[in-house]
DNA sequence: CTGGGGAAGGGGCCC
DNA sequence: GGGGCCCCTTCCCCA
């Protein structure tokens, strides 16, 4: 349950994040600190492995600790995590006087024990150069079946505008390299992996929208179908911390989760609602990035953000402005252009440019309807 | 101001 | 049905 703090807290929120999203802002939960801090603080690779092999969901306690989307100074709040679980992370603590040095080979030795030999070491970024670099990157050829050139395309006119009426089912663009995908997810124009459109397709009832499975067609039911929600025939779940209602308790159950948050950092105490989400979070702590760029070996934690690295190398952006031709690595820059004052006319709607590097060929990944947001 | 990186949330799909 | 993973999107921050 989350639990607000005090009112000077709110006060704060409300003022700072009064133009942030919901989901943006950050929940204020009561805050747990030990009972005696430790005097100095861990050395940072004892929090990344500490972290790296201890961190789960407290299915126990719902209570999220923390809520600050940057990693907190703990020398500064001295809320160091409190508990360590795992073997490793217990000797590591126990290992604590020793030196540095001797400490991370330590950890070394600890990460071997606990996990096969990694095919390929990532390259550690600077400011966490003093990490082992113990984990496995993802090898290139997967990542890059081939090694694309980055000429121009060879059909620069090939340009699709995409409107709310006509899903661009031609703004796929061809298969590439750049694909990030990973192996086995080859996906049709309509988000629909290959072999997955050959096989039977679920129908929703209420709504006539498909499914390649019968677990895709129930989870839609639960958590999406709008004509399924007005369905008086339907065994309703509301939530008793919002006003959303579902369908099944399962999807409430889900949907909880997003109130409970019970994947805790136990780095930053930072809550989260899914384990996957804790787990992109805590590489921010331990610096993994086993996502690297063939062209300049940038490396980075998220697959999004590679793939939005990625526009940066091409020449010819994905969205282009109407009016004057600009074209932009992303629908934000574009966004910005237009409020900016492009002053050339039909500068309306944007165009997708299936010609740019591609990140992926679902539809999905275009564009949003042709009204630019406006932040 | 613009462009890019980092971080995070939600939906869809597969196992 | 639930977990895990992938993808897309969005926002913040900084050079």
């Amino acid at each position: 349950m989350l639990v607000e703090d005090s009112q000077a807290a709110r006060a704060l929120l409300s003022k700072k994040y009064a133009h942030c999203p919901l989901k943006k802002r950050p929940v204020l939960v009561r805050e747990e600190r030990p009972a005696t801090p430790p005097t100095t603080p861990p050395h940072p690779a004892h929090l990344a492995t500490r972290l790296y092999y201890d961190y789960h969901c407290d299915t126990e306690n719902d209570e999220p600790e923390n809520l600050s989307t940057k990693p907190e100074d703990l020398s500064r709040t001295g809320n160091y995590p409190s508990k360590a679980t795992s073997p490793v992370a217990t000797e590591i603590i126990k290992a604590e006087p020793k030196e540095w040095p001797q400490q991370l080979e330590y950890l070394a030795a600890c990460r071997a024990r606990l996990e096969p030999a990694p095919t390929e070491l990532a390259r550690p970024t600077p400011q966490y150069a003093y990490l082992p670099t113990l984990y496995p990157t993802y090898p290139l050829e997967e990542l890059y079946p081939a090694v694309p050139a980055l000429s121009p395309p060879a059909h620069p006119q090939l340009y699709t505008r995409y409107s709310p009426a006509s899903p661009p089912s031609s703004c796929s663009p061809p298969p590439c390299p750049e694909d990030l995908r990973s192996p086995g997810s080859v996906s049709s124009d309509s988000g629909v992996s290959v072999s997955a459109s050959r096989r039977p397709r679920y129908q929703c009832p209420d709504c006539a929208k498909s499914y390649s499975t019968y677990s895709g067609l129930s989870k839609h039911q639960q958590y999406h179908c709008a004509a399924a929600e007005g369905s008086l025939a339907r065994k309703s779940f509301s939530c008793k911390y919002c006003a959303k209602v579902y369908t099944s308790l399962g999807a409430l159950k889900m949907h909880i989760r997003t109130h409970t948050l019970p994947c805790k950092c136990h780095l930053c105490g930072k809550a989260f609602s899914r384990p996957w989400l804790l787990q992109g979070h805590i590489r921010t702590h331990t610096g993994e990035k086993p996502f690297s760029c063939h062209h300049c070996r940038r490396a980075f934690a998220d697959r999004s953000n590679l793939r939005a690295h990625l526009q940066t190398h091409s020449d010819v952006k994905k969205y282009s402005c109407t009016g004057c031709g600009k074209t932009f690595s992303r629908m934000s820059l574009l966004s910005k252009h237009l409020e900016g004052g492009c002053g050339a006319p039909g500068n309306s709607p944007y165009e997708y440019r299936s010609d740019a590097i591609p990140t992926t060929h679902t539809h999905q990944q275009l564009p949003p309807p042709a009204t630019v947001h406006a932040y």
